[in-house]
DNA sequence: CACCCTATATTTAGACG
DNA sequence: GCGTCTAAATATAGGGT
C-alpha cells in the first residue's frame, strides 16, 4: 500500500480503489467462475456501490435506485429470458455476455467476450441463488438482532454516519 | 489481466486472487474508511468466503460456520463490549483494532495499527448498521422473489452448482 | 470533477522446493 | 497442497489539463 500524503485526495483515492476492487472482482469472476457480491458504503456513509455476479448486482442496484454508478435496468429480465432458451453451456455463455454488460463494460478495451476467447476455461458453473437466499435470510436475522441490541443500548454513533463527516475525509 | 495457460492452475489462481481481492478491500477500508461486504462463492459452488468491515464479517462468517478461512469467533462480542467503554474517538480506534484482527491479520508485516500510524487520516466514520439492515431486507425480498421465479419455472441448473463440477476447474 | 499521464508500488502466473 | 521467488502485468498516487 502506498502512502497518501494529502487527505484531500481521499475522495479520489476511494473512487480509484473502488474501481480497482470491482475490476479485480470481475476478473475473478471471469477467470475462475467465482460468484461474488460486493457492497461498499462510501466513507461518508451517504453512497452505496455494489458489484454482483451473477444477477445479485441487478438486485442490489435496483435497491439502491438513486446513486448508481452503472445504469443497468432491465438487463436482469433479459438474463432470465435468455436462460430459458438454450442448453446449459449456451446459457452459460449468454449469461456471461449479459453479465458482462453490467460491470465489465468498465473494463474497456477488454470486453467479456474477448476475455472468454483468450482463456481456456470451458465452462463456468452456475450460481446457487437458493444458497445465497439462505445466506441472506440468516444474515438478515443476525443483523436485525445486532441492530436491536444497538438500539436498546442507545449507542451514540448509531446514526452518526450520515450526520457527521470525518474531518480529513473529502468525499 | 494475465493469461492463464493451464486450467489445472485455476484453483491456485482463485485462491491467490481471492486473497488479493480481500487485501484490496481491507486497504480500501483502512485508507478511506469505507464499509465493505464481500461474499465469494468458489467456482465449484461448494465453498463460501467472505469479507466484511465492520462486523458484518462476523455475521457472515458465523453463518458459514464450516469452511471458514479465518477462524474468528468471539471477536464480535469483544467488539460490542468495547463499544460501550469509551468516547466515539476512542471507540473508533478500538473498533478499528478489533476489526483489524479479523481480516487484516493476513496483511502480515503491515498491521492495522502500523497502517493507522502511517496514514494521516484522523478519523474514520462509523458504519450504519441500520442502513445495511434496510439494504438486506429489501435485497432479501428481491432475492426471494427471484428464487421463487426460478423454482416455478424449474430451471435445470438451479441446484447444479453442488452436483456438477466444472471440467477444467480444479478447486 | 473527470480524464490523461507516469513513476512507483503492488499483484500475480508460473516455476520450484 | 503450501510457501518462496521472480519477471511481467497491473494498480495507483500525484500531478497536470
Amino acid at each position: 500500500m502506498v502512502k497518501i500524503k494529502k487527505a484531500s485526495n481521499l475522495g479520489v483515492t476511494f473512487s480509484k480503489r473502488r474501481d480497482g476492487l470491482f475490476k479485480k472482482a470481475s476478473e475473478l469472476c471471469t477467470l475462475c467462475g467465482a460468484e461474488i457480491v460486493i457492497v461498499i458504503f462510501s466513507p461518508d456513509g451517504k453512497n452505496v456501490f455494489s458489484f454482483g455476479y451473477p444477477s445479485v448486482e441487478t438486485l442490489v442496484e435496483r435497491f439502491l435506485g438513486r446513486n448508481l454508478p452503472p445504469p443497468n435496468n432491465d438487463v436482469h429480465n433479459q438474463q432470465i429470458v435468455a436462460r430459458r432458451e438454450a442448453s446449459i453451456r449456451e446459457l452459460n455463455i449468454k449469461l456471461m455476455n449479459l453479465e458482462g454488460v453490467l460491470q465489465m463494460e468498465k473494463n474497456r478495451g477488454e470486453s467479456f467476450q474477448e476475455i472468454r476467447k483468450e482463456y481456456p476455461i470451458e465452462e463456468l458453473n452456475l450460481f446457487q441463488l437458493q444458497h445465497l437466499k439462505k445466506a441472506l435470510e440468516i444474515l438478515k436475522k443476525k443483523v436485525e438482532k445486532e441492530a436491536q441490541m444497538m438500539n436498546n443500548n442507545a449507542f451514540p454513533f448509531q446514526t452518526l454516519g450520515s450526520a457527521w463527516t470525518p474531518p480529513n475525509c473529502a468525499s
